[in-house]
DNA sequence: TCCAGAGTTTAGCCTTTGCTAAACTTAAAC
DNA sequence: GTTTAAGTTTAGCAAAGGCTAAACTCTGGA
């Protein structure tokens, strides 16, 4: 016995809509992981060294770094380093730590690690906590 | 010893742009897939069910058939039902097999039911061959 | 000290994917 | 055969996230 149309369409809706809502932060989320990375590596972020990591144009950063500035993620002076605010700390910590879960999983299954780089990225953002636990206990058991 | 700067931007701006080019792809697939399923399910897939199904308005799946249309995955006559082209249908299939795998591998790894269903959604579009591979080797063993 | 090149910002454009409101078509009930 | 309700389409708007070209600022070397 199957479950009621409309039942089936709230349902079904209702993924959508969260991989949807995931779409609108996750890029937020990987420009300020990035911005702690770059600050963590060489001492501070700069917009220039933002657009060649991420794969854009300078003009993009400095609109997407207005957007992470509204969202108190992010404050820069013009023409100066870009810098984290407490927030925008606590996120890039939350999506280190997620993001090396999901890439640690996906080399613990047998997945090469070439290929573990780039899926991890895209998949990070995906993934709900229980399935979160559910990777880093497979990967705890593994060793 | 780590790899130069330089070539660390290359590899990880290589696959920001591949989570980019992924975001382009998988609306058009979401919306193909949920059509074959209606047609499946009641015969026919209309406008009016897509919008429900994918939780958005009528005038949104208007616009984003005409796309469809475009790339040659839809076709239809207005104020009629929607059909797949041989290349939608063949979209569809495949999609729903990642789906099924990765929903599956999920389950398989211990998350309970309404999570996977959620978390494959969002997951399914940016997990590559080999990845798949992996999972469904893992399903498999697991039975 | 000044000036040239690297880096940053602004301006203006485009596409995608959403929305609401209003107009139109279809089909079913009477 | 009308009428009406459900479904569909059009028109027009907005926000996000890309781009290029041109203008501006900063800084290090001559």
């Amino acid at each position: 016995m199957s479950q009621s149309s409309a039942k089936k369409a709230k349902l079904q809706s209702q993924a959508f809509k969260r991989t949807r809502a995931d779409h609108q932060s996750e890029l937020a989320e990987d420009y300020v992981e990035l911005i702690a990375e770059l600050i963590d590596d060489k001492g501070e972020a700069r917009g220039n060294d933002v657009a060649i990591r991420m794969g854009v144009a300078n003009a993009t950063v400095v609109k997407m770094l207005k957007r992470l500035m509204e969202r108190g993620l992010v404050t820069q002076e013009p023409y100066r380093e870009i810098m984290l605010t407490g927030d925008g700390w606590a996120m890039a910590e939350n999506g280190r730590k997620r993001h090396s879960i999901v890439e640690n999983f996906l080399l613990a299954l047998g997945v090469s690690r070439e290929v573990a780089r780039i899926d991890s990225e895209g998949i990070e953002h995906h993934v709900s906590e229980e399935t979160l636990k559910a990777m880093a206990k497979f990967v705890t058991r593994q060793n």
